[in-house]
DNA sequence: GCCGTTGTTCACGAGCTTGTGAACAATGTC
DNA sequence: GACATTGTTCACAAGCTCGTGAACAACGGC
């Protein structure tokens, strides 16, 4: 037998002193921290990490004493995990445990296809919109302090962007043999329109 | 001639009414939007877009004016950008203005590499040592309330991960034909290593 | 060599984020 | 139907980030 009488499993609130808990404690750590800059907090890698490791359901009183944190935090963590389909609670009863959803790309997929491309996409229409204004005012003969060539780079540069995203996306049916093929040739195009400019 | 006076080039600290500038400003909030997602600051994006963008190099005080800003915030992010590579004076003389440096690849991969791979790794080296940990446990007959094969599938996802972020930075040398291809297998590889879990 | 201009540094404040605890609501159990 | 337990909501506090302005330093031009 183990050093220690081993209570973890009945007694979740003692669970954290548990060598093994730790060390998957110091797990959730390190993903929530690799997550962070993926504009999630640190508190959903936490919680995700101790659902997909851990062998049964968890409950939220369960969770925060496991965590150390206040009940009101997984509260909400787990509500936003929800909606991003990352947690699902293990039936519909009221008080059921929860469960972690292994199968993460869908969630990325999701948070690069509404919110990069948004961003993205904004990003492009203000550069057309900047490109027609310099062309209107450099046809009037108009001198302009900005360079329309850059302007147009930047333009072709944020619409590779957009579709390297879209192939990434498009990862989201894992049957496709080679999806991201061809994404050197861009690579190789954009770096010779950099080198043309200046 | 067109409607105004035009006095871009001359009088920076009038030309945030030009619409042209405006317009390129907007630009700037746009790409800064974006960045901000990826460790950088707002401001990165405006700096960069506006030296990107303008004909002429701009010093700091001028950059200042044209965004509106204070010139100490100016300051200490052309510091900033230097480091990282993206923007340069023009010479070495004191007060020279500055450029942008348009192919923002190099800099792109370095976050990558030293941040996101730094990141990755702390999180394989914590499930690594909670997989033996766990390991050891079983070993000794105890019954421990974690997963040990999703904890090898996490470690897994973990080393998959680090493998497409090592083809990403390899992009660097673009003369590369085809950098990403194989990236479509992995990706089916991993659904079928989360499928056969649950 | 002095002055004016430009860039740097620093202490501070506004605003946002993260987490808490207490009050409250909702449901299963006896 | 009352109770106990679980989950939710809210106002608030601690801490952090971003940007400011004033004081300071460094150089170029005259």
């Amino acid at each position: 037998m183990p050093s220690a009488p081993s209570p973890a499993h009945e007694a979740p609130e003692a669970s954290r002193n548990d060598p093994l808990t730790r060390r998957v404690l110091h797990v959730g750590e390190a993903v929530g921290h690799f997550i962070e800059y993926w504009g999630f907090k640190a508190i959903h890698g936490k919680i995700w990490t101790l659902l997909a490791l851990h062998t049964e359901p968890l409950s939220q009183t369960e969770l925060a004493e496991i965590l150390g944190c206040s009940k009101s935090l997984v509260s909400g963590t787990i509500s936003e995990l929800m909606s991003y389909g990352l947690v699902k609670p293990v039936s519909d009863h009221r008080n059921a445990p929860y469960t972690a959803h292994l199968d993460v790309w869908a969630t990325i997929a999701d948070v690069l296809r509404s919110r990069e491309w948004m961003l993205l996409e904004s990003a492009r229409q203000a550069l057309e919109s900047a490109v027609e204004a310099a062309e209107d005012a450099a046809a009037e003969g108009a001198r302009i302090p900005y360079n329309l060539d850059r302007m147009r780079l930047l333009l072709t540069m944020t619409e590779m962007a957009q579709s390297l995203l879209k192939m990434l996306i498009a990862i989201r049916r894992p049957v496709m043999s080679r999806p991201l093929e061809g994404v050197g040739g861009w690579v190789v195009k954009a770096a010779t329109l950099v080198r043309r400019m200046r």
